[in-house]
DNA sequence: CGGTTTTGACCGGCGC
DNA sequence: GCGCCGGTCAAAACCG
């Protein structure tokens, strides 16, 4: 039986507001960051205004990136990413470091932190290799976290943490830290290892099966889905959406007709956050005069 | 053979 | 200084 079987009705404001609450000064950023090498955006001054009061931002955001998330949604991302402040305030009277999403993030290595928030059928949201080094149980939390580096280069500094809300299993937290020093891999190195049995069998050197990390969260039906990354992504020639009359509407693959290699989609979409207007400017740039002259001035149809 | 996952041990930061 | 805890290492096993 799947452990995914009832997911299903999760909304984009309780996973938000179930991390923004506890994180009152999370800064959203790379709302559809499933393309994106998920850079720092912390540094960024450009980056979106804190978050205070949740719910009618969250309602601004929500409508704000509509155009853009709807696309990224039907590839089942559902979230924006967040970026958790280099220097979290340490808040008056919290109880402890392990209480909050924030504290427990500015540990060390706190150079560039982007979390995500993400259903299950959402993780395929990066087009990296990631090869598992560590999984840990997390305190306060009843599942453990998966510890990911890149694999597509040696030496890639890119790190990437993988845990389940305890708030709701459906919701994956992904963690990006450090920066890819390479550009996208075309394919994934090798599949070896990849594909074993979910069940997890005993070791035959008689480790014992009583970790604490082992039952309390299938990593292997995680790893799936961070292994089938690329392989969906590779997948998606087309994106179809519906419009507001539930007419299907082909999304045309970006990377390919607009952008010459995927670093340059990257640069756009993390340099500028507010995506509405910037990025499709820019994206205007990139179309042919013909194509400008034809669209209106409010569809921002590319 | 070359890649992966698993998992116990270790290290270092942080709070008390 | 001590203990807790998160992050990483590394050996062993697994997989194509």
């Amino acid at each position: 039986m799947s452990d995914f079987a009832c997911m299903e009705d999760w909304g984009l404001q309780a996973v938000v507001r179930g991390y923004i609450n506890e994180a009152p000064t999370t800064t959203l950023a790379n709302p559809n960051s499933c393309f994106a090498p998920l850079s720092g955006v912390e540094d960024d001054p450009l980056s979106f205004p804190e978050i205070s009061e949740t719910t009618t931002v969250l309602d601004e955001l929500e409508k704000l990136y509509n155009p853009v998330l709807h696309p990224v949604s039907s590839q089942t991302m559902l979230v924006s990413s967040i970026s958790v402040p280099k220097e979290a305030k340490k808040p008056d009277k919290q109880p402890s470091r392990k209480e909050t999403a924030t504290t427990y993030i500015r540990r060390k290595n706190q150079h560039k932190r982007v979390v995500q928030h993400v259903r299950a059928e959402g993780l395929c949201s990066d087009m990296w290799s990631w090869r598992k080094y560590g999984q840990k149980p997390i305190k306060g939390s009843p599942y453990p976290r998966s510890y990911y580096r890149c694999s597509s280069s040696k030496g890639c500094p890119a790190r990437k943490q993988v845990e389940r809300s305890h708030l709701d299993p459906e919701v994956f937290i992904i963690t990006y830290s450090s920066e890819h020093n390479h550009s996208h891999p075309t394919r994934r190195n090798s599949l070896a290892g990849s594909t074993r049995s979910k069940l997890p069998t005993s070791r035959k050197k008689g480790k014992s099966s009583t970790s604490p990390t082992a039952p309390l969260m299938s990593s292997s039906i995680e790893n799936e889905f961070v292994q089938s990354t690329s392989i969906k992504i590779e997948e998606l020639e087309q994106t179809t959406v519906q419009d507001n009359e539930g007419n299907d509407i082909v999304i045309p693959d970006l990377d390919k007709e607009l952008f010459p290699c995927l670093e340059d989609f990257d640069e756009l979409i993390t340099e500028e956050p507010a995506l509405d207007v910037c990025f499709l400017d820019q994206l205007l740039e990139l179309c042919p005069p013909w194509f400008i002259d034809n669209s209106t001035t409010t569809s921002h149809g590319c």
